[in-house]
RNA sequence: GGGCGGCUAGCUCAGUCGGUCAGAGCGCCUGGUUUACACCCAGGAGGUCGGGGGUUCGAGCCCCUCGCCGCCCACCA
């Protein structure tokens, strides 16, 4: 017999090995079978597991697990993302910790050595912890973007881009990070609000016959600035455009040039242009050829481009300095507070600078249109469908993508420069070898590019690196595309765009039908769960206390909310209980000898009731299925809640329980097929997203001395024959349902102690209630507990009546009733019934809603008065015998 | 500045095509040794659907407008 309730701790281990064992995870060699395919979105390999990689990963395994038990060969590709700078800063911060020599004195290939040592020891953390979550993923196929395959995958699209001209090098203003000492992309960049100032500045004219007042949140970059702007239309300054001022301290003549760059309407008036630190600046300069100034290094310290007492001075510090010169020249002007945004590096944290590099770029706006056209046309579908408009935004305003860091950790840039500078972008050093040879004629010296690729580079490969691309492997031509891509909105830009421009680009398909789109996951108080706040809930520490299944079921219930998920204990802790709710369901079953046989036939049961809940079962099955089909997880897990336990458990299984002690072996045994038959079809529709305990159901639940054919994980999907709706017996069972309410409501309403047995009596019943009456006596008699169930042409003095549906009960209760509070009851259910009415009158009364509603809808509420006013008619004349008694 | 969400019961949220849509779970209250389950059972209270206007026979639902809250993009000399 089962215990009496599902330990999680013990089986979860147990039953994913035995998936494991079983080739499961791997897609059926099946001919027949139609691929279904998806690819992870690779966890940091530096990562524990968090809440939104559960949240993300429970409803991949929720469809494949769903894909692979309706028969298709079903693959989900597991890996891990070298995640470049994270990576690196986490092994650097070990180094330190350590108190070992930092990286720089170690030598990059003693630190990318350290980096994989460190990557082999803790890098498989987080497959441990999927695999904890119960994710069926095929670990044979498991990927790492910096393995062999992934990097030839890599240097050959280089390569290609290459030469196509869709990636180059280019010397342009970047957005650097002073200490992380690499350049990053528009997208890392992080605007901060923080508190500054906003200083004016005045610069005297060259000849000593005015000034110009400059305002600037950076003072520090006026050693850097190579001319002042004033709108062409400024008649303010008009007399002065040509000519020049002299910048204080530095001590340089720079010109006063027209731009509409520069708004009359802010500060001054004229700004001064930094071409060098200034991303809108660089586009003044370059329109008026102005010289670029550079005067910072890669710490942003102050370079020997600056007047000697600030060189090496770091740029805040410069700042100070700056201002206090200004001061004590007296061409401060003013200086406010001001709260305004900076940019600040993602990861680092640092304020970053615009600053002048060569770096390597894509050129994303040529990619991007076939990648916008997929979409458009619906090659590629999104869920929910509103991303589809950021997504277009974005692609349509997209910028050049800078994907080159100075950094270590990384695929690194298969281009080599030769002695004059000339660049050989080639897949390998021999290639690039032979290219210079070819050039120059002879050998020569060539020295690698020390910067690697941005990591999202690789990412945006993955649905058909991982696949073998550009091998065409037996893989990539059955799995790809793949049909769907699970991924938070965040990366929108980051990954599912570059996916698909590479996609479409390199492969001439979109890499998936479908993209869904799950929810952030926040704490209870609806802000982003992160370390520093303590407000993160472990999912794996949720696992230990309630089990995998619990957390998947909340998750996936929880997965419709529009952007965010609010996650709390108790709630995980409900739907622990409704795993046990069915635990403890099948135990009833399993008490009772409900054991399933294959030769049952569901379809042609006797019984009323057996027919009623396979007709239930066909809709809730079917509902399930629709759901999942499209990807509205919480409809799908709400719906199998709902049944389970209002359906199968509050009704069914109370409804069985007579029948089951009866004497009727026929339709015992027939109840018995039955209820196994409900229990095995609720396990396979509830697998997917409560896989371990229904699981170990599965096999517990095998007819005695037998064990199933298959584990549950590789069983069919149930897919029930609507023709099993039966509507009599939908009717019956409502009826007897509607009246059982009925009798509880009123008992608890007039105080009847459970023991209370009362008589209940049929008020000159339809021919047809009477059969149902009959047929279910013992029930009614049960499940309201009374003590006898009759029939009577008129309600009997002392009994209060009920009205549950078309039938009218009398209830005798003489002995336990209050006149007053009945008389009460009676009023409140004939004021109820009295606001229905008059509404519904009233709407019927309406010209307009009669002649122009549909007629459904007019027959619909005509039907509803006339019922209204049935019950209230009947209540009334139970108040006005109940007069008579007082 | 541009865009996207959200505002429905004490809390967290569903609500499809405008017509039993005023719902669920949790919490709360009342009652319960019902032989599967107290991780349970039966019952109950609680909402002017953010405000205002409009369209319609009919509006949480569509349109306009205002107000908060959150996020994304761009930018602020």
């Amino acid at each position: 017999m089962l215990d009496r309730t599902f330990d999680p701790k013990t089986a979860e281990p147990r039953l994913y090995a035995q998936w494991e064992a079983s080739g499961a995870f791997s897609p059926t060699d099946d001919p027949a079978a139609t691929p279904f395919s998806m690819v992870i979105p690779p966890p940091n390999v530096t990562g524990a597991l968090h809440i939104g990689h559960a949240l993300n990963n429970t409803l991949q395994d929720v469809l494949i697990r769903f894909a692979r038990m309706r028969g298709r060969a079903a693959l989900w590709v597991p890996g891990s993302d070298h995640a470049g700078i994270a990576t690196q800063m986490v092994v650097e911060r070990q180094l330190a910790a350590e108190g070992n020599i930092g990286r720089r004195d170690m030598g990059r290939d003693a630190f990318v050595e350290r980096v994989w040592s460190w990557k082999s020891a803790s890098g498989r953390l987080i497959a441990e912890q999927l695999r904890r979550l119960g994710a069926s993923c095929d670990w044979t196929r498991e990927r790492f973007t910096l393995d062999d395959g992934l990097s030839r995958a890599v240097r050959q699209v280089f390569v290609k881009l290459y030469k196509e001209k869709l990636i180059y090098r280019d010397k342009r203003l970047v957005n650097w990070d002073p200490q992380l000492q690499t350049a990053i992309s528009d997208l890392e960049v992080e605007q901060r609000e923080i508190d500054g100032a906003l200083w004016s500045l005045a610069y005297p004219l060259e000849d000593g016959s005015g000034e110009i007042v400059v305002a600037t949140t950076r003072p520090e970059t006026m050693l850097a600035d190579t001319a002042v702007a004033v709108h062409p239309s400024d008649g303010r300054y008009a007399a002065l455009v040509g000519r020049c001022v002299r910048l204080p301290i530095v001590g340089r003549p720079i010109p006063i040039i027209a731009d509409a760059y520069a708004d009359p309407e802010k500060g001054s008036g004229a700004v001064k242009i930094t071409p060098a630190h200034d991303f809108n600046d660089f586009k003044v300069g370059q329109r008026h050829r102005l010289p670029i100034i550079n005067i910072l290094d890669a710490f942003a310290r102050l370079n020997e481009n600056a007047p000697a007492p600030f060189r090496g001075l770091d740029r805040f510090e410069a700042r100070r300095r700056v201002v206090a010169q200004f001061d004590s020249l007296g061409l401060l002007r003013g200086v406010e507070p001001m709260r305004h945004f900076v940019p600040h590096g993602d990861r680092s944290g640092a304020v970053l600078e615009p600053y002048l590099t060569d770096q390597w770029w894509v050129d994303a706006k040529v990619l991007a249109g076939p990648a916008i056209a997929a979409v458009e046309d619906g090659r590629t579908v999104f869920v929910p469908r509103n991303w589809e408009k950021t997504y277009f935004e974005w692609m349509r305003n997209i910028e050049p993508w800078c994907i080159s860091r100075q950094l270590w950790w990384g695929h690194r840039i298969p281009a080599w420069y030769g002695p004059d500078g000339l660049i050989f972008v080639a897949e390998t050093a021999e290639g690039a070898a032979a290219a210079a040879l070819e050039h120059y004629g002879r050998p020569e010296p060539l020295r690698q590019d020390d910067d690697v690729l941005d990591t999202w580079f690789s990412s945006a490969l993955w649905p058909f690196s991982t696949l073998g691309w550009p091998e065409r492997t037996a893989d990539l031509k059955r799995f790809y595309p793949t049909d769907t891509l699970v991924t938070g909105f965040d990366i929108i830009f980051y990954w599912v765009a570059r996916m698909m421009m590479m996609g479409l680009h390199l492969t001439g398909v979109p890499p998936f039908r479908r993209v869904v789109f799950n929810a952030l996951v926040r704490d209870e108080g609806g802000t982003k769960m992160s370390k520093s706040k303590g407000n993160v809930l472990d999912p794996l520490e949720i696992v230990d206390a309630y089990g995998a299944d619990a957390l998947r079921f909340t998750l996936t219930a929880m997965s419709g909310q529009a952007r965010d998920i609010k996650l709390s204990r108790q709630r995980i802790e409900g739907y622990r209980n409704f795993g046990t709710k069915l635990w403890n369901a099948a135990r009833f079953c399993q008490m009772n000898g409900a054991i399933s046989h294959a030769d049952f036939d569901p379809g042609g049961a006797a019984g009323t009731v057996s027919r009623w809940i396979v007709g239930e079962l066909q809709r809730s099955s079917a509902t399930v299925t629709a759901a999942l089909d499209a990807c509205a997880f919480d409809e799908a897990a709400g719906e199998l809640y709902r049944f389970v336990w209002n359906v199968f458990c509050d009704w069914y299984l109370e409804l069985v329980k007579p029948i089951l002690a009866g004497a009727d072996a026929g339709a015992k045994a027939e109840t018995r097929a039955m209820a196994a038959f409900v229990l095995e079809t609720v396990l396979k529709l509830l697998h997917p997203v409560m896989p371990f305990l229904t699981e170990e159901l599965w096999a517990k639940t095998a007819p005695v001395g037998q064990t199933r054919g298959c584990l549950l994980i590789s069983a069919s999907w149930p897919d029930l024959p609507s023709t099993w709706i039966d509507a009599a017996a939908a009717e019956e069972i409502g009826w007897l349902v509607a009246l059982v309410t009925e009798v509880r409501q009123t008992r608890a309403e007039l105080n009847l102690p459970p023991s209370a047995r009362p008589r209940l009596d049929l008020i000159a019943p339809p021919d047809r209630v009477r059969a149902f009456a009959e047929r279910h006596h013992d029930l009614i008699v049960s499940l309201a507990r009374l003590g006898e169930l009759g029939e009577v042409g008129a309600a009997p003095p002392g009994s209060v009546v009920l009205v549950a549906g078309q039938t009218t009960v009398g209830l005798a209760v003489a002995a336990h009733l209050d006149l007053a509070g009945e008389t009460a009851r009676l009023a409140r259910e004939i004021a109820t019934h009295d606001a229905d009415i008059e509404r519904t009158q009233r709407k019927l009364a309406n010209q307009g809603f009669v002649a122009k509603a549909p007629a459904e809808v007019v027959e619909e509420n005509r039907e509803r008065l006339a019922g209204a006013m049935d019950a209230k008619a009947r209540l009334e004349a139970a108040r006005d015998r109940l007069s008579l008694l007082a």
